[in-house]
DNA sequence: GTTATTTAGCACTCATACAGTGCTCTTTCA
DNA sequence: TGAAAGAGCACTGTATGAGTGCTAAATAAC
């Protein structure tokens, strides 16, 4: 259905916070929680999850909680959501297990061609570049890749 | 999970091979689904469903079957996941019942634009373009558009 | 060392939507 | 009139997503 997942979403919401947060600081999943409004189970599931990929650290005890591990400009979208609901397969075709009709099927390569596309745009956004454009400015790579900008040929 | 569904799968699959057919010239699913592989009654429903959003038209009877109506080169990925699947929402966030954390969220225009840019994407091919990479030959809009060419950011 | 705080680990339930199927009706051509 | 083909209708099983409860282990403060 082409859609992220909540994990995902809460994923994000909850490291763009932490990453505005003082660097070094521990901040614990029930703060977290109480500003973003979110389930506080889900996202401490999500923020596990985050953490053993690194891109986090956890510390426990008083004071304790999460704190950002991977700079926000390092880190892809992609790579988040990876994490929080498996690799990107926009087509099965595309994917490793590979199609059911690899023999007849004709649209495989064009198929395959749209998912990379898309994972590409994945790829490059960072965190730092979903963040900047809630402050209202323009992501970095704009500049580079829109493809928008060159494309009206949308028929939908 | 940002995966398509089999129904446009099928139903991209279905539409290449009605594109490749004599001009003017009605197929019936049973024939193919003999070439496809696909599960009759839900391949029939792609098609309903094609059919009546005009992208394909269809005589009953004996001779029967479908063609196309709308030309490859003039639909759109995004129409055929439209028509299938509802329209693309790659965040809730982004979709018009709008996120239920709005006023907190700092990362809700960073992922519509990644929403967007998706869109675009789908937007940007056509049904020709993908039965075109199936033959070896490059999408048209390549050159104008491809951000991956630019793109090295990469960190996954 | 006891206590409070906080993450870690484990498994289950509920809801949604995707995938697939059976049967009958209507249309159309031979 | 009969056979072929799409149209209409609704149901079932399965996968995955979303959400929750409880207990254990670590750590800091007292």
């Amino acid at each position: 259905m082409l859609r992220l997942t909540k994990r995902s979403e809460y994923g994000l919401m909850a490291l763009a916070f932490l990453a505005a947060q003082e660097p070094g600081v521990y901040t614990s999943v029930r703060e977290i929680v109480s500003r973003l409004g979110t389930p506080r189970r889900l996202l401490a599931e999500v923020l596990k999850a985050l953490s053993q990929a690194k891109v986090v650290e956890a510390t426990r005890g008083p004071g304790g909680g999460y704190r950002m591990r991977t700079p926000a400009e390092e880190l892809s979208l992609s790579r988040v959501i990876a994490i929080l609901e498996g690799p990107v397969n926009v087509a099965r075709c595309a994917s490793e297990d590979g199609c059911d009709f690899q023999e007849i099927c004709t649209i495989q390569e064009g198929i395959a061609q749209v998912a990379d596309r898309i994972k590409r745009v994945l790829d490059g956004y960072t965190l730092a570049d979903i963040v900047r454009a809630g402050s209202g400015a323009a992501p970095v790579l704009d500049q580079l890749s829109d493809p928008a900008s060159h494309q009206d040929r949308s028929v939908a």
